[in-house]
DNA sequence: TGTGCATATATGATTATTCGCATATTGAAG
DNA sequence: CTTCAATATGCGAATAATCATATATGCACA
């Protein structure tokens, strides 16, 4: 597993709140971190591929969602994501807050977001 | 300091070679770091211009020669390149060997290679 | 089977990075 | 003050990343 391409996930904004959310969340679907994130679904979903294939997220698919969810990665790896959540820990909660005000969020409920 | 920047700075091959380079042998100058990653002048140059800018380099004049060493940098950052300096040992030491190989070195002697 | 929501992908445009080459700067030494 | 070695920078070309928009897929439910 490259380090380029594993420190390259982090080198994007929104790359880096997708991980920051999924690492405070466990685990996250896509229209939670379009409306968390406050992005186009395009543009969530393209990141979300592309760390998938990188191999730095999994996902799981239940009904109509699809979850995501850290893989097994480097120590280092985990040690940086979490010192970026720690050191920037208002930048982080105001995300996982804004997905917390989030209306009508998926597993508890049937429906979703947009 | 932006962790954007922070990350960025290691997810470029020839970036985190000059990093960790300096990581293991505490400071550097362009000529050794030009020769042990067999890259040209300018583009070494280039590089540590940008980890200056960013704040992840310092630079010391001494002569002729300008030595780079890490700056202070945030603890997950610092072992974040210490996880990838082990899980790549053999990656790095191939560097470090290069320059150690490496006929004139400024320091002891007063002539630098190319 | 058809409709709607969640997610994925295709496409083209825009922008950012990277690089090679040439040249400029700086300090040491004669 | 000229020269040389080490380092830095200007600039255009090539490449890669990112994005917005439109469209496709896949599941659920009627």
């Amino acid at each position: 597993m490259s380090p380029v391409i594993l420190t390259k996930s982090l080198a994007d904004e929104t790359r880096l709140k997708i991980l920051l959310l999924i690492r405070a969340e466990q685990e996250c679907c896509v229209c939670e971190l379009t409306c968390a994130l406050a992005e186009s679904q395009p543009k969530i979903s393209r990141h979300l591929a592309r760390l998938r294939q990188d191999g730095i997220l999994q996902d799981r698919r239940a009904g109509q969602w699809v979850y995501y969810s850290l893989a097994v990665l480097p120590a280092w790896f985990v040690v940086a994501l979490d010192g970026i959540a720690q050191e920037h820990a208002d930048f982080t909660t105001a995300i996982a807050q804004r997905l917390s005000s989030m209306g009508d969020r998926p597993v508890r409920q049937q429906r979703c977001c947009n």
